[in-house]
DNA sequence: TTGTATGCGTTATCAT
DNA sequence: ATGATAACGCATACAA
């Protein structure tokens, strides 16, 4: 019993700088040089320090080491949601990058609803990440734009004035994926729409715009991004006295859900309802769904941000590269076809 | 432009205690005791202290803190994949019984082929986390017992020995999976087999020893967790000369791989091809995909894991209570039907 | 209640 | 090349 937890503290206790300063009969300073990897050391110190190191289990103490350098190394990301894959896309992007350039990504998780990103960028801002990147930022410009003149940050997939944004034009997009429709033969069209707040409201307005351009009536029904409330709502519409031909989703998620929803109701999809989504996730591209989608990139526009992001970190303030736009692509698949009036 | 660059560096100079307590005429301490909301402030030096803070933009350094402190107050978290919704179940299981007991949460995110499992840990060990709640982990068990040696470990969804594992029985659901199959009369039925790594041979064995006790034959592919990949290799599967009436998948992701499979190769599921996932995930639940699948309970299993990982901190070393586990549960849903032989 | 002083594990500057 | 030593921003034991 005391010998047991005589051997759990001794193993349990950390290794520092100074255990393997005194280990290799060196100074502290030299083991930090050795394993920063700079000028400064003989190989063959470099290489007792090491040994030492390896035996003794020396794991550098990265929190003391930020609190003590004054090297901006490390990148603080936000994710809106883990259930959007489109967020995966772009993680994976920024990933790539940041570990090309050797920074180091602290992770934090918002939700769809928006309520969680306060909180996640000030624990961004309490864990002094030198810069942020913010996927799916739901706060209000005037919040982002405030949080913006505390640290730098770069907002991916959604533009905020004033702030480095790395997106894909949604009016563009909106209005590749209406025209597609109404070319279709579509003339009840439905906008299944995501929360009309700051920075989203482009894709509403490539429908209404394409849609009023051709003398058609604009059908925008308020949803949600979560899939199961995006089924909820097209369900409604899909039930309603002159339902749609076809809805036009503002993201792939409430995409899905409208296939949901069409599947529930025993409505075909594409005979019966034409669907076209937003994204082009790995969910719209897997074969037995092959929805219809706007194509953005996520794992581009993951690289751009991150590497807008380092280029902030060099002192780069050019502020005519602070953002970048990047032009959507239709990808016409399975879940709509021409509608036989 | 020198004012504007006057500006930037003056708004992005971090305020520290010091300049906090400067400003509301106090010592430094008395900032802490104030901000960590312990007892030792009266209520109108807190306020002086809170309106100077207010105005300066003070927040607190948590790497300062952490350095400075002997709390244990964070968990370090590892999710498998983002593609998968299961880890996103079970991180926000997680992150209920930690904002609840008021800890912090690092996050990190490893591959689906297990590459990154010792990045991720060793990150996680320099970032100092107090203890480590591992999701999907892919190393052999070996690495993760040496690991555990030197931080404590939770790992959930796979049992580890010697290490606290939270996790569901995989030959109990494999064995009900793989019998509700037998039930409606399937008997040639693949199972589209995991990386078989340690840790996760339990679905196999239940399949195995499930279809040999009704006298089968196990007919074993193996694949990934990845869905396309998946699909590829079910496709091989479906097209071969006696191909299953029925696939029991390793997990929804590539249960949905069957899925894609079937569609690309036009077989009608359930009718001509039953297919069978694990995890019950979001979308597996959704009304379109409707897949037969296991219920592990995502969500239940990261809230015991985290409280099971708070328990640790606080010194509960009683080995008895270090393991959950779980009974699984069958879900039958639409992709599942009689064997019409 | 308030202030002083020391230490946390590094980095980095300055000697030697 | 190597070694002292002063920060870094905070927590905390202790004194006042």
């Amino acid at each position: 019993m005391l010998l047991s937890r005589h051997l759990r503290e001794d193993a349990l206790k950390t290794v520092t700088m100074e255990d393997v300063a005194r280990d290799a009969g060196v100074s502290r300073a030299l083991v930090s040089i050795a394993f920063r990897g700079v000028s400064g050391v003989s190989a063959a110190t470099r290489e007792k320090i090491f040994a030492s190191a390896d035996r003794l289990g020396y794991r550098p103490n990265r929190i003391a080491a930020s609190l003590a350098s004054k090297a901006q190394d490390t990148l603080g990301v936000m994710l809106q949601d883990l259930r959007n894959d489109l967020f995966a896309d772009i993680f994976d992007g920024i990933r790539d990058e940041a570990d090309a350039a050797g920074k180091h990504v602290v992770l934090t998780v918002g939700s769809v609803d928006g309520t969680r990103d306060e909180d996640v960028l000030d624990t961004l801002l309490q864990s002094r990440v030198d810069t942020v990147i913010a996927t799916g930022l739901v706060l209000p410009d005037n919040d982002a734009t405030t949080f913006a003149e505390r640290i730098p940050v770069v907002s991916v997939a959604r533009k905020i004035p004033g702030v480095a944004s790395v997106y894909s034009d949604n009016v563009a997009g909106a209005t590749m994926a209406t025209r597609h429709l109404i070319e279709l033969g579509h003339r009840r069209i439905a906008f299944l729409a995501n929360p009309q707040t700051d920075g989203y409201l482009g894709r509403r307005l490539g429908y209404d715009d394409t849609m009023r351009g051709a003398g058609l009536t604009p059908l925008v029904m308020p949803s949600s991004y979560a899939r199961d409330v995006a089924a909820r709502d097209a369900a409604a519409l899909l039930r309603s006295a002159d339902a749609p031909t076809a809805v036009f989703a503002h993201n792939d998620q409430a995409a899905l859900g409208v296939l949901d929803a069409a599947f529930s109701l025993g409505i075909s999809v594409p005979r019966e309802l034409s669907v076209v989504g937003y994204d082009n996730s790995a969910m719209s591209r897997a074969p037995g769904t092959a929805l219809t989608t706007v194509d953005i990139d996520g794992h581009e526009l993951g690289r751009r941000a991150a590497s807008l992001a380092l280029r902030q970190l060099e002192g780069d303030v050019n502020a005519s590269g602070r953002s970048v736009v990047r032009i959507p692509e239709l990808i016409v698949r399975e879940t709509t076809a021409a509608h036989a009036s």
